[in-house]
DNA sequence: CATGAATGAGAGTTCATTCAT
DNA sequence: CATGAATGAACTCTCATTCAT
């Protein structure tokens, strides 16, 4: 993989487009449909522009999934940083996390769409397997970390990191047949549920 | 849909020995590796065999769904249905459902493929998504019920009932890469998790 | 082929009654959907039933055809024989034909589709010219005939045939699309149209 | 559907090139044996070229229709235009259509094979009707404007029109079976039978 | 850089036919 | 005699990819 830095502005810009409309095709349309000359179709180019651009459509989609989770990082980092460490950064994890699934439902449903329809590969780790195990473990270091500052009690960091990730990961699946779902209150009640169950 | 008592014996044999066929091929290679040509091939027949008993490749995958859940529904219903109305029913719940889990999982790996891959179509509900929707709901309600016993005190059942069906399916996604996890223990801190997150 | 009289009487009935079958799906549905699954399960009974009567789907097409051109000479043969030769019976046989077609629409309909649908084979006549080469040179003997009394004039007989046959047999395509059209009166003007054309 | 001017010069080359490998296809070996790969077979191309081209075998088979109809339209048209109206204008119309029906055989048998092979679909006109109705109407113009002329006395135009219109068709299927027919002496008996029969 | 064109494999489905029971 | 079951070939169509221009 090339880095960033190694291409043109005109590339980056045209890939930036392309990822772009990737997103809305996956989430307009679904993994199925999003087909190179559907997506190449919804930019306004040919199909061969993406095959210029992009390695493979293994490669496009990959691009898809970084970005989302790039723009993810990049709202939640700070307002997690910014926060004490344990159970207030959690809380701010979790908070910023589903105000960020909340404000970016187009791009969650084109992450959720690669994410299930990308094919696993004999021999290979499951797709993007890695980067959801990187998810819960940082989960699980942030409880850990509350039971080290004595607000949570002791159990499994990493039972309860895939718990949580799993119920903050659902609303995105909700959002789709209830878009009216009131995320923040679900917040709130997660919150509850988590801090009443895991505290001392 | 015929029943199945309008079937002969070996009909239903042969449907059984294709869907079961079709779980194997879903549970080792995924959705999109699952063709009726893969599926014929696992089974040792030729393609148009599937054609002959099924209607189409849409009814063969809504059979693999409802095999897995019947089965489920008949491992669990009893124990459910043994236990105390509240929390000692919800705790049955939870335990026979993770032990089925536990139990089948090439079956319920094959069940999510399905519920994964199937690519929604314009103007219908998601797919499978009333299925998904009525195990919510069912949950919901032991909780309420819990809630009219004592047991458990004033929450939003729905959104509880939410991150629960979450976090107990995510054990299935889980097991794909940790097949050595402990999921009888993953049971247990979950139970005490929500016991504790939701208790009065 | 196999002559009626060594068949036995229920063999008889079964091959009516399947080719009862043929006609009513060719004339409902075509061609393209007469298939053997759809003859069958209109009789009401298996494919292989239909197989077993029948040499193969040809055969059975054949008969589909012989059987509706049998009624016709059942029903014309005598109205024309009836008649004087020449003119009168050239009335009789145009008039006969178009009585019957307007009675038996849906075996015509079959029949048409029939002889519409049959591939051709190379090295072989088209399927069914025999038939039509017959009815064109029938027809042409009539006209002869017709020369001979003196009732009409000299022209190419075969080529007034022709004409004529064709004429008559647009009536079937014709009642597709307008049920109500008035065959007598198509009759009335068509042997105008012909005596005046062909008269001395 | 796209306008000729919207495609490419070598877009139009490789649609033409299609059209006229369907053409050779279905005058040769019929509707049936028509298939995508026998056509590519013929034209030297692969399978994929032909749905790159055109939407799916409907437009094809619509374009071999439309192109030979064009081609009759060409040739007819100015003859049609020439003449004077009423008899004189039915006889150029008659002759030129049998010229061309004469020197363009496999075009029309390409077009016979069409009409008769497309199948009928539920709740549609029958496949191509209306071009034919559109025929009889012309037809039947033409010869009530020789009724007004004088030249042609009073019958139903619509009747004569649809035993003419029969009559010319005739040709194309005869033409199979007897390759040595004078297609010119027939359009002269043809004129002189309908001149002779709708003469005042 | 970008395009249009072409490929070829593979998808699901249909169907006439065969055969053991 | 009749059936249900199975076959295997052929069908149209889709799509990621490649390539000359």
């Amino acid at each position: 993989m090339r880095s960033d830095s190694s291409r043109t502005f005109t590339e980056l810009a045209r890939r930036r487009q392309i990822v772009d409309g990737a997103i809305d095709v996956l989430a307009d349309e679904g993994y199925a449909a999003a087909s190179l000359a559907a997506i190449a179709q919804r930019v306004g180019i040919s199909k061969g522009v993406i095959s210029y651009h992009f390695a493979g459509k293994d490669e496009l989609l990959s691009e898809v999934v970084a970005s989302v989770l790039a723009q993810a990082g990049e709202y939640m980092g700070p307002r997690v940083t910014a926060a004490r460490p344990g159970l207030e950064a959690l809380r701010a994890y979790v908070r910023s996390n589903l105000d960020f699934i909340d404000g970016h439902r187009r791009g969650l449903r084109a992450l959720v769409e690669v994410l299930r329809g990308s094919p696993p590969r004999a021999g290979e780790p499951a797709p993007y397997g890695p980067e959801r195990e990187d998810a819960v473990t940082a989960l699980a270091r942030m409880l850990a970390e509350g039971q080290r500052t004595g607000e949570l009690t002791e159990f499994d960091t990493r039972h309860a990191a895939v718990a949580l990730r799993a119920s903050i990961d659902a609303v995105t699946e909700l959002l789709r047949t209830d878009p009216d779902l009131d995320v923040q209150s679900y917040a709130t009640d997660l919150l509850r549920l988590f801090e009443q169950g895991l505290a001392r």
